[in-house]
DNA sequence: AGCAGTACCTTGCATTACAAGATATATCTT
DNA sequence: AAGATATATCTTGTAATGCAAGGTACTGCT
């Protein structure tokens, strides 16, 4: 316990998906945007095998392109699965962080009370 | 990917301890109460070796109580340390999920635009 | 005695965040 | 040229944890 490595799990699933439907982007660029959004940012010992997981489930696509300064860089973008895919986090992370939300604000049984 | 138990990891511990600050409770009563939360059930075997963690780690102690029907109840409560626990989860949780919905709804980098 | 319901615990598995390190390329400095 | 630095990707091994499946124990009912 302590820190927030494992509340992450699975969760940053549907944020990389999110971040890439915005538009192309390359891994390295990702760890940068994931920590513009109030991440502590990643390792990419964290973010890479994330997306090649997710390349071969067929959630996105990959295009290699040259770098004005570096080796070739990967640039990720949603295909048709990924798009469902990420709509089923939503609902799934909506249902979860309501749920939290009335434990840890000992709400009531429904929503439309109190 | 595709179901919501991964997510949960180490979001499980802040909800038992929010739970069980709100007065003494026991493990099979507690699988209950999560459920009227919001949360489809947990199996025991997820419930118990989180709360025999917990009380190895001082987080909540136990006190074992005749059953009407059945055998003995432990009935767990918030120690000291367990109610610092507790705030530190909600602190983390806090930061976590408001990260999630920034990216999620392609918000700002700040809370305070759009 | 046998059965159902209550209540607790243990074992083994799959997933995943991450540190640490390996690899490759382009630019800048010495 | 040679080396250093920054960019960019990937691999390996470890620890944490949700959960299915199974086991134990006690009470009351038929």
């Amino acid at each position: 316990m302590a820190d927030t490595t494992q509340m992450l799990k699975g969760i940053l699933d549907g944020c990389l998906l999110s971040i890439i439907k915005e538009g192309e982007i390359y891994g390295y660029e990702l760890a940068a945007k994931l920590e513009s959004y109030g991440f502590h940012s990643f390792s990419e010992g964290t973010i890479y095998p994330l997306l090649l997981r997710m390349q071969k489930e067929g959630l996105v696509s990959t295009t290699l392109r040259k770098s004005t300064a570096g080796p070739k860089r990967k640039y990720y973008s949603l295909t048709e699965k990924g798009e469902q895919e990420l709509e089923q986090f939503i609902i799934r992370w909506t249902q979860l962080s309501s749920s939290v939300n009335n434990v840890l604000n000992k709400g009531c049984f429904r929503n439309d009370c109190c």
